[in-house]
DNA sequence: TTAAATAAATACCGTATAGTATATAAATGT
DNA sequence: ACATTTATATACTATACGGTATTTATTTAA
């Protein structure tokens, strides 16, 4: 098995089954050596922010696609609601959700991380509302800051119900309540 | 130290740190020995089990004569906001939520716990909005088991948010937010 | 006061962890 | 073809885990 794909299992590994996999699984899964892979990422905290990094990419690049899109406001809310409580790939939850709920736990570097693709996250969505209500396509009446932290948490709190079991058929309606305030106001 | 000063040391190690505290820590904060615990618990999943009964016990009980008493419909709402936001006792979050979003980790018997506490909860809010709307207090458009689940995932919610850290300035209005939809419908 | 029963504490088991030093194989330069 | 360097893999620390067998101390009974 090739070094490039370690990234990608690790990645799998923390995002199913939580950041608690050991190095030694993640070793025996890729069929690397474990000097190979401290060699490359340092320490466990390293291999863990970089998992972390390479999945935030992915995910934040799509956010940004979406957000920056010619769709409208309500239309965007609605692909946002049925991204988290229906698609298959968050049936497990979301791995940075993870990371921050178990953030005490985990490295320096991790910690790093989180903070900074919660800070990005928050920006865009921010951003969103704000150039959503300059369109005129918002009229709500909350600060864009206050919007994008409700919005930021309601997504979370879908995809960790997700990744407690909870079925797309509970999750999308609970998410679609919460975020109908954001809408009539 | 005393026997019965394990469970409530247990139960705050439990509560502050999360339950991958071990057992040789708790044994060594309490002062009993380990074969002395494990006469008592029978084993961590025993230890952890016990822990979280006791919690939930006195929560449910708070729960449920707040539920029952004669205070208005939006009053019982504001004093569960203020409650989940703002009570010092919910500073590093609650032990519910915790052990609940660890499940896949923890033993069967805390597990069965996890579900029971769930369910118990459940039925108390959604008795809660029963009577509500039969007193004529509550005129939500939506089901009482619908509400029941909104109700008991955004204050899982907020506990959450404060266990990462968040201020009570910030979840409040937040937890405030999301639950006006019940209200106004 | 001595003997039997009961409790608790020390010391241990097997296993797994994060991380590394040493030995082995592969690839490169000459 | 041989010598030197580079990368890999095996094997090993030291530590901590959940759980228990054995020994020690304490209490009860006679």
């Amino acid at each position: 098995m090739k070094p490039e794909d370690v990234l990608d299992i690790a990645m799998m590994a923390y995002w199913q089954e939580g950041p608690e996999v050991s190095v030694n699984a993640i070793c025996r899964r890729s069929g690397v050596s474990k000097p190979s892979l401290y060699r490359e990422f340092g320490s466990e905290d390293g291999l863990i922010t970089a998992a972390l990094d390479q999945y935030a990419g992915v995910l934040q690049s799509q956010l940004r696609e979406l957000l920056s899109s010619d769709q409208r406001f309500a239309d965007k809310l609605e692909v946002l609601i049925t991204f988290a409580s229906e698609d298959p790939r968050n049936e497990h939850g979301c791995l940075f959700v993870k990371m921050r709920a178990a953030r005490l736990h985990l490295g320096p570097k991790t910690q790093a991380k989180v903070a900074e693709i919660e800070a990005e996250t928050l920006g865009l969505y921010e951003r969103f509302f704000r150039e959503s209500r300059e369109k005129g396509e918002w009229s709500g009446s909350i600060r864009p800051d206050f919007a994008a932290q409700y919005l930021h948490a309601q997504i979370g709190l879908a995809v960790s119900q997700r990744a407690l079991g909870a079925e797309p058929a509970i999750v999308k309606p609970l998410l679609a309540y919460a975020l109908s305030v954001l809408e009539d106001s």
